[in-house]
DNA sequence: CATTAAGTTCAAACACAAATGAACTATTTG
DNA sequence: CAAATAGTTCATTTGTGTTTGAACTTAATG
């Protein structure tokens, strides 16, 4: 038996549920656990949490919460906080649905459906060269593609409503 | 330099730029690499293809294809066809959005939701045993958790309708 | 009913994304 | 301006999800 788990022990257990909550919905979309983690973590938390805080109550490197605030940060998930007379940096989970929607659709699906549109182009061009355009079976493949890049392109905003606030 | 790699190579271009837009697409999803390439493999075929074409075309073992295209048929990706005189099996990719974004969520949105509906269950009660359920912000965190799961359940056959053919 | 072929399973090997931590830069403060 | 602290970076290591392949089950065929 392990002698003591780094540290997550000194977490409630209603932290330690929230938390793992979190990891299994980064899981889902694709993000890596550590993520998942850190942002339960302030999820879960009171009061603005500095770095060093995840670090320890969480156990993982300095790297990781490094890497893994920026990334939260940028993706829109994560606040910073200004506390008065402390120079380090006090972070805040994002709640709002928009607002968390909005990022993930920015900087996740957005990209990879300009991606994919890119790609497509790609093959038509491809088809177009082998002289396969003309009504064959590969051309409706391809008009699928076309449309089902569309149609999800549509749908973002249309989600983001549902889903927001 | 490689002497020859497995042996994608005998694939037209196109079909190994559209196996690629696949794999994308997969990964996207939190999909294995491989699902996206048989999927695409047989997204781009004429005809149905046996397991057999599968492993030597796209040069992966016998396991990887049996397993993916086992969990892509319960997925409702991709489905057998019967050809008379063969006793092989015969894989065609479906392509009816509906169905696709219906075996997707049926296979792993709805358990994760359910999933996620039986976790915040579970915070709920540590936290009133913890007499934290009275109005406290931990309260408010959890509600908030349980709006969420809410809408999302509401918003997947509204998504469905969206996405639909 | 023995032989061949199709497809499945799962322990072990592998590859790669994620985590680490030491070295770094930037900023504060006494 | 030296020392301490906060935060970043990135080459290396680690962990784990994916792939492999050999052994297996199931089903067809002569």
């Amino acid at each position: 038996m392990k002698p003591d788990a780094p540290s997550p022990d000194s977490l409630p257990e209603w932290r330690v549920a929230m938390i793992e909550l979190f990891v299994g919905g980064a899981q889902l979309i694709g993000l890596p656990k550590s993520l998942g983690q850190i942002y339960g973590y302030l999820y879960s938390a009171v009061e603005p949490a500095t770095m060093d805080q995840v670090i320890v109550d969480l156990g993982i490197s300095k790297g990781s919460a490094s890497q893994g605030l920026k990334f939260l940060r940028q993706l829109g998930a994560v606040k910073t906080q200004l506390i008065i007379g402390d120079r380090r940096d006090h972070f805040v989970a994002e709640v709002r649905s928009k607002k968390l929607m909005g990022g993930f659709i920015r900087e996740k699906l957005t990209p990879a459906l300009e991606d994919g549109a890119e790609r497509v182009g790609f093959i038509r061009e491809l088809l177009a060269q082998e002289g396969l355009m003309g009504d064959s079976v590969q051309k409706d493949q391809v008009v699928k593609l076309e449309t089902w890049n569309k149609k999800l392109k549509m749908a973002l905003p249309l989600i983001q409503k549902v889903l927001g606030e």
